[in-house]
RNA sequence: CGCAGGGUAGAGCAGUCUGGUAGCUCGUCGGGCUCAUAACCCGGAGGUCAUAGGUUCAAAUCCUAUCCCUGCAACCA
């Protein structure tokens, strides 16, 4: 395993407000960094906002702003929200930042120099009141404007083109030579029949039409148009070609996983162009490209019209950071698409979080100052039937769960530590430590039972320790278990416990009242 | 014949690559326990695995056809 980690989540687009959805994908990625910083990589996270394009002009114009001052207030409302959900960012890059508009324009100078770009025209429907051109598919057949369903009439205009097609076979040996470059597989398939084997087309990276982009030097008219701005973003933030270029060199290297996080809507802007850029730019390729699955709103893609659209922020505020963390995190499985439903959401946090996973810290942290006044005893070795095959399940879980996170089935990590926590309760009902309690010479079973739980339960806290930022610093104060013993290094032994003073505390997540909560996500959702 | 994913118990999902007693969570019914947040543990009921053919000793799983749902379809996060 490399000893670095680069990992960033795709560019967001502040043409409005933020949902759930975004909040998803970052969650995923902020867990992957923090879990892999804990394992002792050295770890760059980044996220960011692709800030211009004509879609944001008109938004912009529309509520009578400016276009920078329109993104300037969705991105600070973006910065709040990533700050609330305690994202561990290294850095936030806005591509209307002097940093970013810099290299784009020298990266276009040298693109244009080498002839991969040439000034050709696009051609495509045009509505004229919406000045916007449109793909035969969004016309349709009556060649209508999506957008003000006015005729339109077919146009051309000037514009920069990027020859793919010239970078096509070379990508496809990359694809071949590094099989998990996209994941899942389905959407490699998915990009080689559609796009790669009909044909790669130029692709346009230049507009007249509107002027809030970064303006080419060469010809001032133009600007660069969305994805060869955007895609910049992963090697502008780290300085490429900038009067400092240490976090680039350090991080965009071959000692560095290099994992980008998109939506399947992106996909093949990641997979395809961002690949040929890199290397007409004579830079190194990443190492994944990881498709997560849109999280969408009862089988409907989340729309505000639609009256759908949950927002993160009054779910932080009722709920806990940790109940929506874990929820994102656990309840789709990471690579496919998921749903957002009241029903689930209040399911996931009362079954797993309160019923499993606080309720076996209470029920542990109350035998102990019911048995020892206390005062967690000290480990005895496999003393009683049940203690080695709990032992067993938490040795299992460990590997299993470091074997899905660091193959970023995020998902699965999380499900094998609830089953061992599942295990530790059942283990309760198997050693009955109530009886033991009432046999003297069963004094070392008790001992081993609650120094097991007190150690499983450390153990869950620390591998949940990257989604739950909370939780487990709760349930080590309850415990009494200092410092040194919350780290992973200490996670796979258990013989670490003794001695420590337990005290009571609040339930780590109170159960929730199923009709009532659900009854107030809806409400939510319809505002 | 555009591409891709999906159709498995009342609900939500896994299992399909590498055929061999159909599994998980919730709900429901019954039991147990009492350390605990009406929690936890055990068990039952409930499925012709979309449909129709085929291969095979054996198919949810492989092959063929059909129906239905969803996303994408080139410059649109």
């Amino acid at each position: 395993m490399k000893n670095k980690l680069y990992i960033t989540t795709p560019i967001y687009y502040p043409s409005a407000s933020l949902h759930i959805g975004h909040a998803y994908c970052t969650t995923v990625a902020d867990t992957i960094a923090r879990y892999n910083r804990m394992i002792g990589r050295e770890v760059y996270f980044l996220t960011g906002t692709d800030e211009h394009g004509e879609k944001i002009q008109k938004n912009a114009a529309a509520a009578g702003k400016t276009p920078q001052q329109f993104v300037d207030e969705i991105v600070s409302g973006i910065k709040k929200l990533w700050k609330e959900l305690n994202i561990s960012n290294d850095d936030y890059i806005r591509t209307t930042e002097l940093r970013h508009e810099k290299v784009v324009q020298k990266v276009f100078t040298k693109l244009l120099e080498q002839g991969d770009i040439y000034l050709g025209s696009y051609k495509g429907w045009y509505c004229t009141p919406c000045e916007s051109f449109w793909t035969d598919s969004q016309v349709g057949e009556e060649h209508i404007c999506p957008d003000c369903k006015r005729p339109v009439h077919q146009a051309e205009e000037e514009a920069y083109f990027f020859k793919m097609s010239k970078y096509a076979d070379r990508l496809i040996k990359f694809y071949e030579e590094n099989l998990n470059f996209i994941t899942p597989e389905s959407r490699k398939n998915e990009m080689l029949n559609n796009f790669i084997k009909p044909g790669l087309e130029d692709l346009c990276i230049s507009r007249t039409s509107f002027d809030w982009g970064i303006k080419i030097k060469e010809n001032p008219k133009h600007v660069v148009y969305v994805w060869l701005d955007a895609l910049l973003n992963y090697i502008s933030a780290l300085g490429y070609l900038s009067d400092d270029d240490s976090l680039f060199k350090k991080f965009w290297s071959e000692d560095t996983e290099i994992i980008h996080l998109v939506g399947n809507d992106i996909t093949r802007f990641h997979v395809i162009y961002w690949p040929i850029f890199l290397m007409a730019l004579g830079l190194h390729l990443p190492d994944r490209v990881f498709v997560h699955g849109l999280l969408m709103m009862k089988d409907e893609k989340m729309s505000k019209s639609k009256g759908n659209v949950v927002a993160p922020e009054p779910l932080i505020e009722k709920y806990g950071l940790d109940s929506l963390r874990y929820y994102l995190v656990r309840e789709t499985v990471f690579g496919s698409d998921g749903s957002f439903t009241p029903e689930q959401f209040v399911e996931r946090i009362n079954v797993d979080l309160a019923n499993d996973f606080g309720n076996l810290l209470n029920r542990t942290v109350s035998m102990i100052m019911k048995y020892f006044e206390g005062v967690i005893p000290q480990y005895k070795g496999q003393v009683g039937t049940f203690d080695g095959d709990l032992e067993k399940c938490g040795l299992t879980a460990i590997e299993k769960y470091d074997e899905a996170m660091q193959d970023l089935r995020v998902t699965d990590a999380f499900v094998e530590v609830f089953n061992y926590i599942s295990r530790a309760n059942k283990y309760i009902e198997e050693t009955q430590p109530w009886a033991l309690a009432k046999d003297e010479t069963k004094r070392d079973e008790l001992v081993s039972v609650m120094n097991h739980l007190a150690n499983a339960l450390r153990q869950s806290a620390i591998m949940l320790s990257p989604v739950l930022l909370k939780a487990p610093g709760e349930l080590f104060s309850q415990l009494g278990i200092e410092k040194e013993k919350q780290t992973y290094s200490t996670l796979r032994q258990f013989n670490l416990l003794g001695n420590e003073h337990v005290n009571k505390g609040n339930p780590l997540f109170p159960r929730l009242d199923a009709a009532i909560e659900i009854e107030y996500i809806k409400n939510l959702m319809k505002k």
